[in-house]
DNA sequence: ACCTGAACACCGTTCAAGT
DNA sequence: ACCTGAACACCGTTCAAGT
């Protein structure tokens, strides 16, 4: 004789070991949050299928984040750590401001090979990820690491003295497109080849300028 | 009394006018699609929304385009056409050869700052839409209006004897790096001063370099 | 507090059916 | 050929309910 009770009281005993607190939860779903985007992209991506692999019904997650833009959201912050890490560590081997400013920004390129998905969601959401109060300033202080290296070129007089917003505007412009337009496939080469296209060839032509021989 | 029957005539009434036969019901799609994105974005653009606005029924599409991919590809490749000539009409306008690229590239960005629905499409799409044979094309001609300024600034003088691939990537991920951020609205002025920034700093920087006096 | 299942109003896409 | 309504398997989000 079946008896369903034994089956009902297992599926019972199962679920009191962990019944609620996940532990951390709000982690375990931005790191699923990332997994996914990265495997789908980020417009495929659901919050219901985060939650699935969170091992978390459907609406748990409104728990942590207010919507699937908040998630999106605590996806791209962390993003622009990253970023200004991956430019920070490249920037720190360069010995004159120039060379660090070249460092800088590809370390900007690097970060977007790296991680696509992250630079997609922080650039290319449907909403300003940077609205966000935590995205903000993580956003702010990746440019402002950009800025930096301008002023040391500046100060090292690698650079004309004044404002140095213009030039920190047309790098962000020369980088972010590179970056971009690699990881969109949209170049005549693999992205593998973008960071040797650019240490040959496109940081000089962006210092020295189109027109330079 | 309330006759039910008349209303019934009536509505059957309205259809027979036009029962079939949209006249062209796949132009009034591509040109409710513009309309439906410039409105709500190409991400919470729905292809059932586009279907109630041409009048049809919310399959009627699919006798004109695959899938919702297909439609928004067919937006794609229109922009890749107004691009192509907004280039082209900017460039006519320069004397010489790097006036014709510095106008080029005006208006590369010009065409991003007035039809940043055509632009995100072209470029964000969730697939790439120049594996669609008519995008592809037309994305290849708006990128050789491109090189060919890099050409004709190489045989006046103006720009390097080589191959005028590596300088063609450079100026376009410079103005597209620059569009790009300004459509998304992360530089720290509105839309409508970007192609000012671009006459007064942006061209020259970038044809003479970030670190020229 | 944290999590659940049921429900609501949407999608894209398919299919058999109508003219 | 061109269009329709019904249906399927999804969404994001809300809500009353459970522990």
């Amino acid at each position: 004789m079946l008896r369903l009770s034994t089956f009902v009281s297992e599926n019972w005993a199962v679920k009191p070991d962990r019944p609620y607190h996940h532990g951390n939860l709000k982690d375990a779903l931005l790191e699923a949050a990332v997994a996914l985007i990265a495997e789908v992209g980020p417009q495929a991506f659901t919050l219901r299928e985060v939650a699935r692999r969170a091992g978390v019904s459907h609406n748990a997650p409104y728990r942590h984040f207010q919507d699937r833009d908040e998630l999106l959201a605590a996806v791209a912050a962390q993003g622009f750590g990253r970023l200004t890490a991956s430019m920070r560590r490249a920037s720190s081997a360069g010995e004159t401001a120039l060379e660090r400013w070249r460092l800088c920004g590809r370390g900007y390129i690097a970060f977007a090979l790296e991680w696509p998905e992250h630079f997609t969601v922080m650039f290319e959401a449907a909403f300003d990820v940077s609205q966000y109060p935590e995205c903000g300033a993580a956003g702010r202080a990746a440019f402002e690491t950009l800025v930096e290296r301008i002023r040391e070129a500046q100060a090292e007089g690698g650079m004309p003295e004044g404002d140095p917003m213009p030039r920190a505007l047309v790098s962000w412009a020369g980088v972010h497109g590179l970056a971009k337009l690699a990881i969109s496939r949209r170049l005549p080469m693999e992205p593998e080849q973008v960071l040797g296209f650019f240490d040959g060839f496109g940081a000089e032509a962006m210092l020295r300028g189109m027109a330079a021989r």
